[in-house]
DNA sequence: TTATTAAACGCAATTCTGTTGCAAATATAA
DNA sequence: TTATATTTGCAACAGAATTGCGTTTAATAA
């Protein structure tokens, strides 16, 4: 209950994330960016980062049919700037995640939303949406 | 290729582990199979005979938002007794996957199926719909 | 500009999760 | 009952994720 909240700084890590995001326009699992990083950025530094995003609202996980988490970037869920932190439920990410069984990249596709509709016996938090198929560019 | 096709049979752990979901009637993760079972039944048979349950199309896996697999028994995807293998993508679930983020409980709401309008470009092969929130227990 | 403070970092060690190999036990079909 | 193939438990292994701690670095106040 007491847990304190970090105040945001600017770090390489949580940089260099950011930029090779931007760059593949997919979501990367810790893998990815362990691989990427080679020996520049220690794992557990990757770890951290990565927690750190995501509760700055920067980043949403995604986990795939397998249970591998992957990090894609927040379109339009970053926080007010006085607080700085997200709790998880705080993201709204109700598009689909698209992952292809032949290249096995992740992508958002921020234009299909599905409409869920739960009973309202239900209080709905967040939900997400996967879908496993092939990819345009595999589907040739 | 040569995958070796393996015959069906009855045993103690897969019996059990239907058992159990017809029971509680939600999705376990292996872990709540191993404190269920205690020392009765070891780790690894667990999870070869959770393997095998999903093969024979008996069960289907979830991943959590965190990346946790949970298995639920299936409803109307056994497969003709023919074969007796099924491939990941011959489960078809669409239905609704609930998480209560107070109790923690996963459970299959089958008479929930949205519709996913993928654009034509893409080829579907699987879908999973995963929704935290409060359960009806829990809220109130 | 320098000093102070808290966050970020790297490394080692540890824990947790899932897998593989092998010999013994068991289910099924002949 | 016998033959065959699957299931099981145990030990060892591999990979993923976490924790502790001393050091470094970024932000802020003096």
């Amino acid at each position: 209950m007491d847990k304190k909240i970090k105040r945001e700084r600017s770090s390489t890590t949580k940089t260099e994330i950011i930029n090779l995001l931007i760059q593949t326009k997919k979501a990367l699992s810790h893998k990815d960016f362990q691989e990427f990083f080679e020996k520049n950025i220690d794992r557990v530094t990757i770890y951290r980062a990565l927690d750190r995003l995501v509760l700055e609202g920067k980043l949403h996980k995604i986990a795939n049919f397998d249970g591998v988490i992957h990090y894609a970037l927040c379109a339009g869920c970053d926080l007010d700037s006085e607080r700085k932190t997200a709790t998880p439920y705080e993201h709204k990410h109700e598009h689909v995640h698209f992952s292809c069984v032949v290249c096995h990249e992740t992508t958002c596709i921020e234009q299909v939303v599905p409409k869920i509709d739960m009973p309202s016996t239900y209080k709905v938090l967040e939900a997400q949406i996967l879908v496993n198929g092939i990819c345009e560019k595999c589907n040739k």
